[in-house]
DNA sequence: CTGAAACTCTATATAATCAATAGGCTTTGA
DNA sequence: TCAAAGCCTATTGATTATATAGAGTTTCAG
Protein backbone atom coordinates (compact mmCIF):
# COMPACT_ATOMS: atom_id res chain seq x y z
CA UNK A 1 0.00 0.00 0.00
CA UNK A 2 0.99 3.47 -0.70
CA UNK A 3 1.76 5.80 2.47
CA UNK A 4 -0.29 8.78 3.28
CA UNK A 5 1.94 10.92 2.03
CA UNK A 6 2.45 9.35 -1.25
CA UNK A 7 -1.82 9.21 -1.78
CA UNK A 8 -1.79 13.27 -0.44
CA UNK A 9 0.71 14.23 -3.13
CA UNK A 10 -0.88 12.38 -5.97
CA UNK A 11 -4.18 13.97 -4.66
CA UNK A 12 -2.94 17.47 -4.55
CA UNK A 13 -1.08 17.23 -7.96
CA UNK A 14 -4.09 16.17 -9.88
CA UNK A 15 -6.25 18.80 -8.06
CA UNK A 16 -3.52 21.68 -9.32
CA UNK A 17 -3.69 19.74 -12.83
CA UNK A 18 -7.03 20.85 -13.55
CA UNK A 19 -6.03 24.20 -13.07
CA UNK A 20 -2.76 24.02 -14.61
CA UNK A 21 -2.04 27.74 -15.02
CA UNK A 22 -3.19 28.74 -11.09
CA UNK A 23 -1.39 29.53 -7.99
CA UNK A 24 -2.54 28.02 -5.29
CA UNK A 25 -2.48 28.75 -1.27
CA UNK A 26 -1.82 25.34 0.60
CA UNK A 27 -4.52 26.35 3.02
CA UNK A 28 -6.64 25.85 -0.15
CA UNK A 29 -5.44 22.76 -0.83
CA UNK A 30 -5.52 20.90 2.05
CA UNK A 31 -9.26 22.19 2.51
CA UNK A 32 -9.98 21.15 -1.36
CA UNK A 33 -8.62 17.61 -0.85
CA UNK A 34 -9.17 17.01 2.85
CA UNK A 35 -5.15 16.82 3.82
CA UNK A 36 -4.40 17.82 6.67
CA UNK A 37 -2.32 21.23 6.62
CA UNK A 38 0.30 20.93 8.11
CA UNK A 39 1.56 17.50 6.78
CA UNK A 40 0.43 19.24 3.32
CA UNK A 41 2.92 21.77 3.91
CA UNK A 42 5.88 19.15 4.06
CA UNK A 43 4.37 17.68 0.87
CA UNK A 44 4.30 20.62 -1.62
CA UNK A 45 8.13 21.22 -0.17
CA UNK A 46 8.68 18.29 -1.26
CA UNK A 47 7.54 18.59 -4.24
CA UNK A 48 9.04 21.91 -4.70
CA UNK A 49 12.35 20.42 -3.99
CA UNK A 50 12.07 17.81 -6.79
CA UNK A 51 11.18 20.21 -8.99
CA UNK A 52 7.44 19.52 -10.02
CA UNK A 53 6.42 22.64 -8.10
CA UNK A 54 7.51 26.14 -7.74
CA UNK A 55 6.06 28.59 -5.39
CA UNK A 56 6.12 32.23 -4.05
CA UNK A 57 6.21 33.19 -0.35
CA UNK A 58 5.07 36.40 0.93
CA UNK A 59 1.54 38.03 0.45
CA UNK A 60 0.15 37.13 -2.81
CA UNK A 61 2.07 33.69 -3.02
CA UNK A 62 1.55 30.36 -3.61
CA UNK A 63 2.19 26.74 -4.92
CA UNK A 64 2.05 26.26 -8.64
CA UNK A 65 2.85 23.32 -10.79
CA UNK A 66 6.87 23.63 -12.80
CA UNK A 67 6.52 20.76 -14.62
CA UNK A 68 4.39 20.11 -17.10
CA UNK A 69 1.39 18.09 -16.27
CA UNK A 70 1.76 15.49 -19.18
CA UNK A 71 4.68 14.82 -18.17
CA UNK A 72 4.40 13.81 -14.31
CA UNK A 73 3.13 10.57 -13.70
CA UNK A 74 2.01 8.43 -10.93
CA UNK A 75 5.80 5.75 -11.00
CA UNK A 76 7.46 9.42 -10.72
CA UNK A 77 5.51 10.47 -7.66
CA UNK A 78 5.49 6.69 -5.96
CA UNK A 79 8.91 6.57 -6.30
CA UNK A 80 9.51 9.78 -4.74
CA UNK A 81 7.58 9.63 -1.78
CA UNK A 82 7.54 5.65 -1.59
CA UNK A 83 10.89 4.40 -3.21
CA UNK A 84 10.90 1.32 -5.20
CA UNK A 85 7.47 -0.03 -6.41
CA UNK A 86 8.43 -3.59 -7.11
CA UNK A 87 7.28 -5.75 -4.39
CA UNK A 88 10.93 -7.29 -3.50
CA UNK A 89 14.16 -5.17 -3.90
CA UNK A 90 15.76 -7.74 -5.74
CA UNK A 91 13.11 -7.00 -8.76
CA UNK A 92 13.63 -3.38 -8.80
CA UNK A 93 15.29 -0.74 -11.23
CA UNK A 94 16.05 2.41 -9.45
CA UNK A 95 16.50 0.52 -6.15
CA UNK A 96 17.90 -2.43 -6.17
CA UNK A 97 19.37 -4.46 -4.07
CA UNK A 98 19.62 -8.37 -3.81
CA UNK A 99 17.68 -10.43 -1.31
CA UNK A 100 19.79 -11.18 1.44
CA UNK A 101 17.96 -14.93 1.84
CA UNK A 102 18.43 -15.46 -1.80
CA UNK A 103 21.75 -17.67 -3.25
CA UNK A 104 21.19 -17.34 -7.14
CA UNK A 105 19.24 -14.71 -8.29
CA UNK A 106 19.54 -15.65 -11.85
CA UNK A 107 17.65 -19.11 -10.93
CA UNK A 108 15.39 -17.33 -8.29
CA UNK A 109 12.11 -18.20 -9.74
CA UNK A 110 10.26 -15.83 -7.54
CA UNK A 111 12.71 -13.51 -8.50
CA UNK A 112 11.80 -13.37 -12.12
CA UNK A 113 7.56 -13.84 -10.90
CA UNK A 114 8.44 -10.37 -9.30
CA UNK A 115 10.19 -8.91 -12.02
CA UNK A 116 7.29 -9.52 -14.56
CA UNK A 117 5.14 -7.60 -11.88
CA UNK A 118 6.94 -4.90 -11.97
CA UNK A 119 7.41 -4.35 -15.33
CA UNK A 120 3.01 -4.59 -15.22
CA UNK A 121 2.76 -1.88 -12.64
CA UNK A 122 5.98 0.26 -13.86
CA UNK A 123 3.81 0.65 -17.19
CA UNK A 124 0.44 1.28 -16.14
CA UNK A 125 1.77 3.74 -13.69
CA UNK A 126 4.12 5.60 -16.14
CA UNK A 127 0.73 6.00 -18.18
CA UNK A 128 -1.00 8.33 -15.71
CA UNK A 129 0.20 11.03 -15.66
CA UNK A 130 -1.24 13.83 -14.24
CA UNK A 131 -2.78 15.60 -17.07
CA UNK A 132 -4.52 12.63 -17.58
CA UNK A 133 -5.84 12.03 -14.79
CA UNK A 134 -7.22 15.50 -13.66
CA UNK A 135 -8.86 15.53 -17.49
CA UNK A 136 -10.40 12.26 -16.75
CA UNK A 137 -11.85 13.25 -13.54
CA UNK A 138 -12.88 16.76 -14.77
CA UNK A 139 -15.09 14.67 -17.66
CA UNK A 140 -16.99 12.24 -15.16
CA UNK A 141 -17.71 14.93 -12.64
CA UNK A 142 -19.65 16.57 -15.69
CA UNK A 143 -21.27 13.54 -16.79
CA UNK A 144 -22.56 12.21 -13.43
CA UNK A 145 -23.59 16.23 -12.88
CA UNK A 146 -25.92 15.92 -16.20
CA UNK A 147 -27.25 12.85 -15.32
CA UNK A 148 -28.47 14.22 -11.93
CA UNK B 1 7.13 -4.00 -0.57
CA UNK B 2 6.22 -7.38 0.98
CA UNK B 3 7.35 -7.67 4.31
CA UNK B 4 10.37 -9.77 4.73
CA UNK B 5 7.52 -12.54 6.62
CA UNK B 6 5.50 -12.83 3.36
CA UNK B 7 8.60 -12.95 1.19
CA UNK B 8 10.25 -16.03 3.55
CA UNK B 9 6.80 -17.73 2.73
CA UNK B 10 7.17 -17.88 -0.60
CA UNK B 11 10.43 -18.73 -0.56
CA UNK B 12 9.52 -21.75 1.88
CA UNK B 13 6.55 -22.79 0.24
CA UNK B 14 8.07 -22.76 -3.18
CA UNK B 15 10.92 -24.78 -1.25
CA UNK B 16 8.45 -27.29 -0.30
CA UNK B 17 6.82 -27.43 -3.59
CA UNK B 18 9.93 -29.18 -5.37
CA UNK B 19 9.06 -31.87 -3.44
CA UNK B 20 5.55 -31.96 -2.78
CA UNK B 21 5.26 -35.04 -1.10
CA UNK B 22 8.26 -34.91 1.25
CA UNK B 23 8.06 -33.73 4.95
CA UNK B 24 10.56 -30.88 6.33
CA UNK B 25 11.91 -30.05 9.71
CA UNK B 26 11.60 -26.48 10.40
CA UNK B 27 15.45 -26.35 10.83
CA UNK B 28 16.17 -27.85 7.17
CA UNK B 29 14.39 -25.20 5.84
CA UNK B 30 15.53 -22.43 7.31
CA UNK B 31 19.27 -23.52 6.31
CA UNK B 32 18.15 -24.30 2.63
CA UNK B 33 16.28 -20.74 2.50
CA UNK B 34 17.99 -18.60 4.89
CA UNK B 35 15.42 -17.29 6.77
CA UNK B 36 15.72 -17.18 10.94
CA UNK B 37 14.66 -20.21 12.86
CA UNK B 38 12.47 -18.98 15.43
CA UNK B 39 10.85 -16.51 12.57
CA UNK B 40 9.95 -19.41 10.19
CA UNK B 41 8.69 -20.90 12.66
CA UNK B 42 5.87 -18.45 13.27
CA UNK B 43 5.52 -18.37 9.60
CA UNK B 44 4.96 -22.45 9.00
CA UNK B 45 2.65 -22.23 12.15
CA UNK B 46 0.24 -19.48 10.32
CA UNK B 47 0.76 -21.51 6.80
CA UNK B 48 -0.65 -24.17 8.92
CA UNK B 49 -3.61 -22.85 10.66
CA UNK B 50 -4.50 -21.51 7.03
CA UNK B 51 -4.75 -24.95 5.73
CA UNK B 52 -2.10 -24.80 3.68
CA UNK B 53 0.53 -27.02 5.21
CA UNK B 54 -0.11 -29.84 8.00
CA UNK B 55 2.37 -30.99 10.24
CA UNK B 56 3.65 -33.66 12.70
CA UNK B 57 4.78 -33.25 16.17
CA UNK B 58 6.81 -35.03 17.78
CA UNK B 59 10.59 -37.55 17.05
CA UNK B 60 10.14 -37.96 13.05
CA UNK B 61 7.75 -35.03 12.49
CA UNK B 62 8.21 -31.99 10.42
CA UNK B 63 5.83 -30.10 8.19
CA UNK B 64 4.59 -31.16 4.37
CA UNK B 65 2.28 -29.13 1.92
CA UNK B 66 -1.34 -29.93 2.69
CA UNK B 67 -2.77 -27.97 0.01
CA UNK B 68 -2.31 -29.02 -3.59
CA UNK B 69 0.83 -26.53 -5.04
CA UNK B 70 -1.05 -26.49 -8.25
CA UNK B 71 -3.74 -24.18 -6.38
CA UNK B 72 -1.63 -22.01 -3.90
CA UNK B 73 -0.61 -18.67 -5.65
CA UNK B 74 1.36 -15.89 -4.57
CA UNK B 75 -2.04 -13.76 -4.80
CA UNK B 76 -3.05 -15.98 -1.71
CA UNK B 77 -0.08 -15.72 0.41
CA UNK B 78 0.58 -12.21 -0.48
CA UNK B 79 -3.08 -11.18 1.15
CA UNK B 80 -2.47 -14.05 3.89
CA UNK B 81 0.69 -12.40 5.45
CA UNK B 82 -0.10 -8.51 3.58
CA UNK B 83 -3.49 -8.02 3.47
CA UNK B 84 -3.77 -5.97 0.83
CA UNK B 85 -2.97 -6.14 -2.75
CA UNK B 86 -3.85 -3.19 -4.18
CA UNK B 87 -1.72 0.16 -3.52
CA UNK B 88 -4.59 2.50 -2.24
CA UNK B 89 -7.43 0.94 0.36
CA UNK B 90 -10.04 1.91 -2.13
CA UNK B 91 -8.90 -0.56 -5.35
CA UNK B 92 -9.24 -3.72 -3.20
CA UNK B 93 -11.51 -6.33 -3.26
CA UNK B 94 -10.69 -8.37 0.13
CA UNK B 95 -9.77 -5.78 2.26
CA UNK B 96 -11.67 -2.69 0.99
CA UNK B 97 -11.96 0.70 2.63
CA UNK B 98 -13.08 3.83 1.54
CA UNK B 99 -10.08 6.53 1.44
CA UNK B 100 -11.09 9.13 4.38
CA UNK B 101 -9.77 11.94 2.26
CA UNK B 102 -11.81 11.01 -0.88
CA UNK B 103 -15.50 12.55 -1.08
CA UNK B 104 -16.51 10.34 -4.52
CA UNK B 105 -14.77 7.04 -5.27
CA UNK B 106 -16.96 6.67 -8.62
CA UNK B 107 -15.43 10.09 -10.13
CA UNK B 108 -11.96 9.43 -8.80
CA UNK B 109 -9.37 9.55 -11.44
CA UNK B 110 -7.05 7.87 -9.09
CA UNK B 111 -9.43 5.53 -7.97
CA UNK B 112 -10.12 3.92 -11.40
CA UNK B 113 -5.92 4.07 -11.99
CA UNK B 114 -5.01 2.27 -9.02
CA UNK B 115 -7.97 -0.34 -9.81
CA UNK B 116 -6.23 -1.53 -13.34
CA UNK B 117 -3.10 -1.28 -11.28
CA UNK B 118 -4.54 -4.02 -8.90
CA UNK B 119 -6.28 -5.75 -11.26
CA UNK B 120 -3.20 -6.77 -13.71
CA UNK B 121 -0.95 -7.47 -10.26
CA UNK B 122 -3.56 -9.87 -8.58
CA UNK B 123 -4.09 -11.45 -12.19
CA UNK B 124 -0.46 -12.08 -12.54
CA UNK B 125 -0.13 -13.10 -8.41
CA UNK B 126 -2.46 -15.65 -9.46
CA UNK B 127 -1.15 -16.93 -11.94
CA UNK B 128 2.02 -17.80 -10.09
CA UNK B 129 1.15 -21.33 -8.29
CA UNK B 130 4.12 -22.58 -5.89
CA UNK B 131 4.18 -25.77 -8.09
CA UNK B 132 4.85 -23.49 -11.20
CA UNK B 133 7.67 -21.58 -9.44
CA UNK B 134 9.21 -24.83 -8.27
CA UNK B 135 9.35 -26.31 -11.51
CA UNK B 136 10.64 -23.32 -13.15
CA UNK B 137 13.02 -22.87 -10.60
CA UNK B 138 14.52 -26.55 -10.87
CA UNK B 139 14.31 -26.40 -14.93
CA UNK B 140 17.02 -23.21 -14.89
CA UNK B 141 19.03 -24.55 -12.09
CA UNK B 142 19.87 -27.26 -14.30
CA UNK B 143 20.19 -25.57 -17.63
CA UNK B 144 22.89 -23.23 -15.73
CA UNK B 145 24.56 -26.58 -14.28
CA UNK B 146 24.73 -28.25 -17.87
CA UNK B 147 26.27 -25.23 -19.25
CA UNK B 148 28.79 -25.25 -16.47
C1' DC C 1 8.44 -45.57 30.47
C1' DT C 2 11.65 -42.38 29.66
C1' DG C 3 14.24 -39.19 27.06
C1' DA C 4 15.23 -36.80 23.02
C1' DA C 5 13.27 -34.86 18.91
C1' DA C 6 10.23 -31.81 17.06
C1' DC C 7 6.38 -28.81 16.70
C1' DT C 8 3.30 -25.23 19.67
C1' DC C 9 2.43 -21.15 21.95
C1' DT C 10 2.85 -16.72 24.49
C1' DA C 11 5.42 -13.03 25.51
C1' DT C 12 8.61 -9.58 24.73
C1' DA C 13 12.31 -6.42 22.96
C1' DT C 14 13.98 -3.45 19.73
C1' DA C 15 14.01 -0.72 15.94
C1' DA C 16 12.00 1.46 12.34
C1' DT C 17 8.54 3.96 10.13
C1' DC C 18 4.35 6.65 9.65
C1' DA C 19 1.28 10.34 10.47
C1' DA C 20 0.74 14.45 12.30
C1' DT C 21 1.73 18.73 14.85
C1' DA C 22 4.35 22.60 17.04
C1' DG C 23 6.51 26.63 16.63
C1' DG C 24 9.61 29.72 15.06
C1' DC C 25 11.96 31.90 10.69
C1' DT C 26 12.00 34.27 6.23
C1' DT C 27 10.20 36.53 2.27
C1' DT C 28 7.04 39.55 0.00
C1' DG C 29 3.80 43.15 -1.14
C1' DA C 30 0.49 46.78 -0.03
C1' DT D 1 5.82 48.18 8.89
C1' DC D 2 2.84 44.47 9.36
C1' DA D 3 0.26 40.77 7.86
C1' DA D 4 0.19 37.04 4.57
C1' DA D 5 2.27 33.12 3.06
C1' DG D 6 5.73 29.81 2.38
C1' DC D 7 10.25 27.61 4.76
C1' DC D 8 12.41 24.75 8.06
C1' DT D 9 13.60 21.85 12.17
C1' DA D 10 12.22 19.20 15.76
C1' DT D 11 9.32 16.24 18.19
C1' DT D 12 5.63 13.22 19.51
C1' DG D 13 2.71 9.20 19.68
C1' DA D 14 1.12 5.19 17.53
C1' DT D 15 1.79 1.39 14.99
C1' DT D 16 4.14 -2.26 12.76
C1' DA D 17 8.14 -5.18 11.43
C1' DT D 18 11.60 -8.21 12.67
C1' DA D 19 13.39 -11.25 15.55
C1' DT D 20 14.20 -13.92 19.80
C1' DA D 21 13.34 -16.24 24.43
C1' DG D 22 11.71 -19.80 26.80
C1' DA D 23 8.51 -22.91 28.49
C1' DG D 24 4.94 -26.40 26.96
C1' DT D 25 3.27 -30.49 24.38
C1' DT D 26 3.34 -34.48 21.37
C1' DT D 27 5.53 -38.46 19.44
C1' DC D 28 8.54 -42.22 18.71
C1' DA D 29 12.34 -45.37 19.68
C1' DG D 30 14.39 -48.41 22.54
Amino acid sequence: MLSKKCKYAIHALVHMAKEPEKKFLIKDISEACNIPKKFLEAILLELKRAGVLGSKQGKGGGYFLRSNPAEVNLADVVRMFDGAIALVSCATHKFYEPCAECEDEATCAIHHAFVEIRNSTVDLLSGDTIEGLAKRELKMKAKKKAKA
